[in-house]
DNA sequence: AGAGGCTACTTGAGACCTCAACTATATCGG
DNA sequence: CCGATATAGTTGAGGTCTCAAGTAGCCTCT
């Protein structure tokens, strides 16, 4: 009853333990994207863009390899910088070195919305998660998520 | 520097757990999402509306009850309900008792469906979760939600 | 009974994402 | 150098979700 048959379903550990990772990954998201749509006037997933930009070097990066740190597809970072270029908080500008590229600039604007947006998001992660959470839980979620995250590796993705 | 400071950023143990949460769960998601609507048609959510009223007595359940175990909103169900009883996996009837709700029935063709497409969902989420995890973590993980779960109780949500 | 407020559900608009198709450029192997 | 193939990015259509507004029935209190 407890044995693991592969290519079944899962025991009732693993389907108590499923059950609950999906519903709290997807409160804890829509947490997350209320509260920056409220507070900030950006989903989750701009929000992302943003810090990655103001993390680059000249805070400027190539689409293509925003996507491929942030996994998002190409076309879904296309729309959304389009939407975020509207708004004024990125620039688009061509790459010299390859000219089928795009290098994408976080503005000053940009810059002054994410340090407007980041306080709240914090506050938000905290309480929604790491208040709650012992440094040991902590730990462990690390070690899940990236035990999980290796198992993509080698992926299409 | 340990130091929690409330109302600030995160710490550096937070800061990277937090950052292979959300990648790691944003991959799981995608995954999932693509396996279900690649071999059998539906996103997720729609399989588990599906799951929900399968283990439902009657295989019948009221729209406002669904939305509230599901925690989905009244008008992603309404909209999703539609567009599922299109392709003829569920049914609406009025609700005898209360002339404002509706309940809903999985139809035989549902149950189909949702008997096909359920081996290789749990394929892909064993592939892609407990394979990968020891016992250990499958209870860490439950623990975990769960307490990220309790603390969404009294909330609005 | 009927006014007010709550609950149930629907609707439509708009936002974001996926997918497939397309253009343009780069690169590699004869 | 040329053709084949791979990479970079865009576009448009279609699907799902959110949010706000609307309809309708229920429930309580006087």
């Amino acid at each position: 009853m407890a044995v693991k048959q592969k290519g079944t379903w899962l025991t009732g550990s693993e389907q108590r333990a499923w059950r609950a990772y999906l519903l709290s990954t997807q409160l804890v998201d829509e947490r997350l994207d209320r509260q920056l749509q409220r507070d900030s006037q950006m989903p989750h997933a701009y929000y992302a863009i943003l810090v990655g930009l103001s993390e680059a070097p000249d805070q400027t990066r190539r689409m293509s390899d925003l996507a491929r740190t942030l996994r998002y597809s190409q076309s879904r970072l296309t729309h959304a910088i389009s939407s975020i270029e509207r708004n004024g908080w990125v620039e688009r500008r061509e790459c010299p070195t390859d000219r089928r590229g795009q290098l994408v600039t976080i503005t000053a604007a940009g810059t002054a919305a994410l340090a407007k947006a980041a306080p709240g998001h914090a506050a938000e992660v905290r309480a929604a998660v790491f208040d709650l959470l012992s440094a040991e839980q902590v730990d462990q979620l690390h070690s899940i998520c990236t035990t999980i995250l290796d198992g993509f590796d080698g992926r299409d993705c």
